[in-house]
DNA sequence: CGAAGCGTTGAGTCCGCTCAACTAGCGTGG
DNA sequence: CCACGCTAGTTGAGCGGACTCAACGCTTCG
């Protein structure tokens, strides 16, 4: 047990008991002092082939961030990017009247800043679910060819890649007409990135609010709860608070691809009467 | 008049007349040849300041695809990305019934083929909605430190946070709970973007039919189709077939922004009836 | 214990989707 | 030349789902 799995008490469901995954597996989550190595980094976001292309003595400084508080505004000028070594946080933007919108979520090994590269700005606030910590990277030294590391070149170019591939599937999710497809696509994307981190990809426990899923689905706060317990009836997973636990990931795939059929919600009443 | 701007006799809106904007000034759209300086791919990507850093006799490889044509598709070996120089592109995903979902769309100095980066694949395919011409960057030099010049290295960060931001705003675009909205959301951003070419951003032709929009927007090509007229009758804007005309931009920018308000419609069909 | 926030559930309204009919533009071929 | 088919786009009628409003458990924290 490490320092960084006690973040707040909070048991959440334990990392596979056998490491087995040649993937990401378990890498140790930064130091105890306030650096961590470059090594590290790496393994996070899961560029394990780069490890030996570094320095054992590379360190990096590293910064702790409270659950509900800030890592980064909007707005807020950008000199580092921050990649998650532990804990989870949301990506918020709001704009001119205060509306709020939730546009992703940072697991660790997710890279944080890259889309204020441009304007040298964040473009959306950083809040922590829970208590975390970042690794910090200059932007400066990165994005000059010569003075960063062929290793941390190739993690801004995985980081940029996995963060565009990931808002390509959040629009996909988006564009489900139907609130449970959206609410089943979420967990199924959510449960993929649980297992990519090592852990089950079926039992979780949700670090964000309702209200905040409900922002990032474009939905009303109220319909994520009924299409949580609709789902829950219809047997394809159990809900207990924010803890998940998808008991037919096959039907839960079927379902969730019916992205525009006449009625996908009937097909659950059905098999929740049955 | 250059070789590329007839490329499929469509007047469109012609660039404005005074080219006083500095930034991305009408670059000139490609050589005739199959190739075309480095220099012309930084200045349509807005990198005017790079543009001193390269050789004059620096020359990329072109291709050319006709309207309706994919440039690439899904699932596809990725070997270059690609920058557009003329026309426009639509990018489409499809999922495995065979539904379709387009991503976004690409203009002028927009670079293809970012997001499969990681998986050394095409994620989407990218359809030409009218006679297009790109320019081709190797992905192997363009990712090994070493081999890439500091110039292109940048235009590859650039492009990358630009895409990235791209999809913040659709993200936020998507979000917004009324089709209209959506609609004038959508007309506003491409109208910027049109700017950016140094075209008006309040007249100018829509490239893509309503279906793609609605696609894109995640809603039926109907209500697209309604949501036009209604704006139209509003007195926000002028259409005549993909022409479109806007012509209260404060107006549709204070009713855009109404994301989750009461009934942005109701608005309208008042403003409307008056 | 009260206050505050999260989460769930119910009732009613309204928006957007589906289906359908119709117009307009375009190219083909009898 | 015009009939014909095809596609894009517009408009209408009706229905269903998501939002709004509201009330009520539940947990947490001062």
């Amino acid at each position: 047990m490490n320092a960084f799995e006690l973040t707040r008490g909070s048991p959440a469901w334990a990392p596979l008991p056998t490491p087995r995954v040649s993937f990401a597996p378990r890498a140790t989550p930064l130091a105890p002092s306030a650096r961590c190595s470059v090594r590290d980094v790496l393994r996070w976001t899961g560029l394990e082939a780069w490890v030996g292309t570094v320095n054992d003595s590379d360190w990096l400084p590293t910064r702790r961030v409270q659950a509900e508080q800030a890592l980064a505004h909007q707005h807020q000028s950008l000199t580092h990017f921050y990649v998650v070594g532990a804990g989870s946080f949301k990506l918020v933007k709001v704009d001119d009247e205060g509306f709020e919108q939730v546009l992703g979520f940072a697991l660790r090994g997710d890279v944080i800043g890259l889309d204020g590269m441009n304007e040298q700005h964040h473009l959306c606030s950083v809040v922590a679910l829970e208590d975390a910590t970042v690794a910090l990277l200059g932007c400066e030294d990165l994005l000059t060819p010569g003075r960063c590391q062929p290793a941390l070149a190739r993690l801004l170019h995985h980081a940029a890649a996995t963060e565009l591939q990931r808002r390509s599937d959040t629009q996909f999710l988006m564009a489900a007409a139907s609130a449970e497809v959206r609410v089943a696509r979420f967990l199924l994307s959510f449960g993929q990135r649980q297992q990519q981190l090592g852990c089950s990809a079926s039992r979780f426990r949700l670090r964000m609010s309702r209200r905040d899923i409900a922002s990032y689905l474009g939905v009303a706060h109220e319909t994520v709860s009924r299409a949580l317990t609709l789902l829950a009836q219809a047997g394809y997973m159990a809900v207990t608070q924010r803890e998940i636990d998808i008991l037919d990931v096959p039907g839960l795939v079927l379902m969730q691809k019916q992205s525009r059929g006449p009625s996908p919600c009937a097909a659950l009443k059905r098999r929740g009467g049955a």
